[in-house]
DNA sequence: GATGCTAAGGTCCCTAATCT
DNA sequence: AGATTAGGGACCTTAGCATC
């Protein structure tokens, strides 16, 4: 395998830089309405892109899709991210301090087997507060924003949802189908997506 | 089995806001 | 001004895991 990647070398690192250099010619003209988290990533994906002749757009579309993918597997793994959705999927917002925001965590984790012996989810306010920054762009990007600050005696946590993008929790196992392979056993996700060049940007 | 590393939780102390 | 309360930060401890 080394050999033939050996003989291929130069073409290879000569194509790369190629497409970089046409890349670097044409990124300073790309301009994109929304740009999300990493966005000199996006532009600099969206240009290379376009220069392969994949398509900026394209470009976009997988990456967005990978993104909202990454995000979901995020929040499902997380006790804390999956509970505050599961709460939210039945308020459109819910305030009040981080101690009463724990107690309500623990009845919707009851109610969703959602499982709180596990480790990471917080016995006390203070870790909760921790773990809710943890997963605070993960949440802002299925809609859940939260604010905490100081009001009266104690520190108050206001929950907000926008828009109806809220995911649903994922089952707890499930298969992962790869093209081209027999499918694997995997923990926490489901996914079967149809073959993309830019799957895992 | 011993050792080292890493991540997470617990404890202590500090801060901010409010009450008396 | 001092006491009280709740939350955050720093530090320490502990459990789990990998390596030898």
């Amino acid at each position: 395998m080394w050999e033939a990647f050996e003989k291929d070398r130069a073409s290879i690192v000569g194509g790369a830089l190629q497409a970089l250099a046409k890349a670097m010619a044409i990124y300073p003209n790309v301009q994109l309405d929304k740009l999300p988290r990493m966005a000199d990533f996006t532009r600099w994906g969206y240009a290379i892109a376009e220069v392969l002749g994949y398509g900026g757009e394209r470009f976009l579309q997988a990456y967005r899709k990978n993104r909202n993918q990454s995000n979901e597997e995020a929040i499902s793994s997380h006790p804390v991210a999956a509970t505050v959705v599961a709460l939210m999927k039945e308020n459109q917002s819910w305030s009040g301090s981080v101690a009463s925001l724990l107690g309500e965590l623990e009845r919707v984790a009851e109610q969703e087997k959602i499982n709180t012996k596990v480790k990471t989810f917080p016995k006390a306010a203070h870790i909760l507060s921790r773990r809710l920054k943890e997963v605070k762009s993960n949440l802002e990007d299925v809609g859940i924003t939260f604010d905490i600050r100081h009001a009266g005696d104690s520190k108050k946590v206001s929950i907000q949802k926008s828009g109806s993008n809220v995911i649903p929790i994922r089952p707890q196992s499930g298969t992962l189908k790869l093209t081209g392979t027999d499918s694997i056993e995997v923990k926490d996700i489901e996914l079967s997506e149809d073959y993309d060049e830019f799957e895992g940007w």
